[in-house]
DNA sequence: CAGGATCCGATCGGATACTG
DNA sequence: CAGTATCCGATCGGATCCTG
C-alpha cells in the first residue's frame, strides 16, 4: 500500500506554476472546479448533494478536488459528529471571490456559446496586410 | 489513415454541454486554451512564436487548440502566400472578449494565489450550527 | 453517508519523423 | 516555417468494493 502520495490532480505538462496568473489558470483549468465551487456559491452542501448536483463525478475525483480547494483556502470542510456521518462543504471568503470569475465565465459563455457553437457569427473584417496577400481557409 | 475524426481536445465526462456556461467551463477548463488567448491578446502571433512564448507544448496540442478556437471563432488564422510560410493568428473581437475572464481570473490569481499556495489566510470564522458540534480537520 | 483503496480502460499530450 | 501523422507512455478519472 503506498503511503498517499499527496494528490495533485491537475496536471500540467511541467514547471508552469511559477506565476500566479499560471497557478489561477492551472487551478481553474479543471472543469470539476468550476463546477463545485458554481454550486457551492449558491450555499453549503454535503458530499453526496454536490455528486448529485454535478451529475456524473466519482467520489474518487469529487474528494480531490474538495481536498484540493480546502487545501488552498477556498473550501471549508466541516464534519459533524453524528451517526450517520454529514459532512458540509462551503466556500470561505477567498472562495466566495471566485465567483467573479465565474461570473466572467457565465457572461461570455452567454454571450458567444449559446447554442450555436460553431456559430455563423464569424467577423469578416476587412484584412488588410503589407505586401503580401493573406488568405483564410488555407491549409 | 484515418479520416481525420474532427479534434475534440477537450472532454468531460460527458453529457455536460447543454448550457452555455458549461460550455464556456469545458472551453475554458483548458490551460492551454486560457494561455494561448492570454498570449494573443497582446498581439497577433505566429504560429512558432507562440509554441515558443508557452514554453513546452507540442505542436500537435498548439494546432488543435488553435484550430479549435477557430472553428469557434475566437482566432482568426491569417495564412500568407510566402515562402516560407508565415502564419498569423490574432484574436477576433469575440476573442478579445475573453480578456475580461482572463482579467478576472489574473486578479484572483494574484489575490489569492501569490505564492503562498496553501496559505496561513485560512479564516477563523465562528461557525455556528444547530444541535450538533462540528470540527474540522476531522477525517 | 462520506470517502479511501484498487483496478483499469480511455485519452490526452509529448517526441519524433515527414511534407508543402 | 507551419503544420500533420503516428507511436506510445503517463495520468486521469470512472466503477467497484469496503469501512467507520
Amino acid at each position: 500500500m503506498k503511503v498517499s502520495e499527496e494528490y495533485q490532480p491537475l496536471s500540467l505538462p511541467e514547471k508552469c506554476e511559477e506565476t500566479p496568473l499560471r497557478r489561477a489558470i492551472h487551478l481553474l483549468g479543471d472543469t470539476w472546479v468550476l463546477l463545485i465551487v458554481m454550486n457551492l456559491l449558491q450555499g453549503s452542501m454535503r458530499f453526496n448533494a454536490l455528486r448529485t448536483k454535478l451529475g456524473h463525478i466519482s467520489s474518487k475525483t469529487l474528494s480531490s478536488r474538495l481536498k484540493l480547494l480546502e487545501q488552498l483556502g477556498f473550501v471549508q470542510r466541516l464534519a459533524f459528529l453524528e451517526i450517520p456521518p454529514r459532512v458540509e462543504y462551503h466556500l470561505t471568503a477567498q472562495g466566495r471571490e471566485l465567483g467573479d470569475v465565474i461570473a466572467a465565465i457565465e457572461q461570455f459563455g452567454n454571450k458567444h456559446l449559446s447554442d450555436s457553437v460553431v456559430a455563423t457569427t464569424r467577423e469578416a473584417c476587412p484584412v488588410t496586410v503589407e505586401e503580401n496577400a493573406a488568405v483564410e481557409n488555407v491549409r
